[in-house]
DNA sequence: ATACGTGCAAAGTATTTGCAAACGG
DNA sequence: CCGTTTGCAAATACTTTGCACGTAT
């Protein structure tokens, strides 16, 4: 339950605030858990539906602190809904496969698309901290 | 002021649709007119500045119109605000680095992104429609 | 004990929808 | 003329904020 992930946010969630409430722990479990992003809601109400009591608030303030400690991502998909997900330090970095048909959100990893955003952002002088691929189209289940 | 897109773009809503009223022609002459993406808001605040009666509704629905042709490509830079760009059919296509300090969008192209998301897109059997790839960072200027 | 975290409810913002009036063909 | 499009305003959905209370340290 308490996995790597989670256990090193706590740890620097306590680093910078001080202190650590029920809200923050649960959001920070529940998210340790998933595999892929979330929205917002989605995990409020997964919480709630665990039998936890915690207000949507805390649910947006507990991911804007964790976003803010890079811990986890903000992950946009082009519905106008924001989603969340932990960011591991391990080999775990992916981006998202979007099937508009069914809806159905698939991570994937390409080393070779991550060295070419490298090349691009030395290119433009950036120093890039944070980037967001996403594919849409029709999977292979959607496609006929 | 009536390019090549804009001309294009309302040739193919004409067709769709059979009319083709005031509004929807404003949004689509102020989107050809612009190099890099705008939000809803933005166009809305344009038209208004240019001296066009025009309401928010009209513009949200011009561009789900256009995007559903794909004359128009959404696009989402983390900021929770959609935003909306002319696809044209000339090699522009790009994407956007964006400055998390202050703010400033700037496009980039690069053709090796291009063949690695392709190479992806086949590996998972997707047929891919459109993909979205944004950079968050920090650019020349306000790396300190 | 005290300051920070939390839940609730109200407010804010982006976007969508219902509808009568305007308008293109 | 007729049906689509439009502008307005109300509704909706997601997210943020204000505030009194709870809680960790």
């Amino acid at each position: 339950m308490t996995d790597a992930w989670s256990e090193s946010a706590l740890t620097k969630l306590r680093a910078t605030s001080g202190r650590t409430g029920g809200a923050r722990r649960e959001v920070v479990e529940f998210l340790g858990d998933q595999h892929c992003c979330l929205s917002a809601q989605e995990i409020h109400e997964g919480l709630r539906d665990g039998g936890v009591r915690i207000g949507v608030a805390s649910v947006y303030r507990a991911l804007e602190g964790l976003t803010q400690l890079d811990l986890v991502q903000r992950v946009e998909l082009g519905d106008g809904i924001a989603r969340f997900e932990p960011v591991r330090p391990d080999g775990d970095h992916h981006h998202h496969l979007v099937c508009d048909d069914c809806g159905k959100v698939e991570p994937f990893e390409d080393p070779s698309l991550e060295s070419a955003i490298e090349r691009v952002a030395v290119g433009h002088g950036y120093s890039v901290a944070a980037h967001d691929v996403v594919l849409h189209g029709a999977c292979n289940d959607c496609r006929s």
